[in-house]
DNA sequence: ACCAACCGCTTGGCATATCAAGCGTCGCAC
DNA sequence: GTGCGACGCTTGATATGCCAAGCGGTTGGT
């Protein structure tokens, strides 16, 4: 029952920060993407803050994650019971270029992706 | 060319103005299902203020309207223009659940495969 | 050894979001 | 008419978002 760890503040600014890291940027880099200053986005990654929606959405756009993910993240919009896109499944598993020992390699590393970013929001 | 008619606020303001007409809600009324004071109610469906995302959600809710929805009305969110290509590269590049660095890598293992493919049929 | 360039972070201050209290108006019962 | 309740709105005061400037640490070149 940790009141600390499910602050939507702290859980938003841990994924924003994993998902600069991912993009190799740093918190300088992704200023000048955003045209958020450096100290705010630092503060914001650490949960000190809980940023605009205007501020939300260019840092959505500078990280290529959807703003309605950045919302889910932050907590404020309901999980809305996505169970998954089954696109990119989908597209890997008709393509026909592909062998079927390689379609269940990428099949296997596209979802240990997607699961270790759903982790990430601890 | 004007340009206050078009003020994302305003926009937005009179949306949610609308909308709680239409359910036969008073400021107050809305007040207290959003545990929002009722001035600021007013000011923002006057477009003086751009509220924060927690407010947006609680008026998106007392008002059965989809959190997105709003967001799009904010002017925040653009239309999302599916792209539909049904290949694999596409449905990696625009898959959401994956982070950049994610899609490259697996763009780049697909490709691989691809191109090992092709050198084999010769 | 130094310095230049980058890193993430702290701080003080201005701008904006949000609220509690109060104002004037309107309909309606008595 | 007059009181009463509900309406939307204005107005300070407080909290929070956001930035410019600057700090100490690290890395790498000369």
């Amino acid at each position: 029952m940790q009141t600390a760890d499910d602050d939507p503040r702290r859980v938003l600014g841990g994924f924003i920060r994993t998902q600069r890291q991912m993009a190799n940027l740093s918190l300088r880099q992704l200023s000048a993407l955003t045209e958020v200053s450096n100290p705010y986005l630092s503060q914001v990654e650490r949960g000190l803050h809980e940023p605009s929606v205007r501020v939300l959405k260019s840092i959505a756009d500078a990280l290529n994650v959807s703003a309605e993910t950045l919302f889910e993240r932050a907590g404020l919009v309901e999980a809305t019971g996505k169970p998954a896109d089954p696109t990119t499944e989908a597209a890997i598993r008709s393509d026909e270029r592909l062998t079927q020992a390689q379609r269940r390699a990428l099949l296997s590393v596209y979802r240990s992706y997607v699961e270790a970013n759903v982790r990430e929001e601890s």
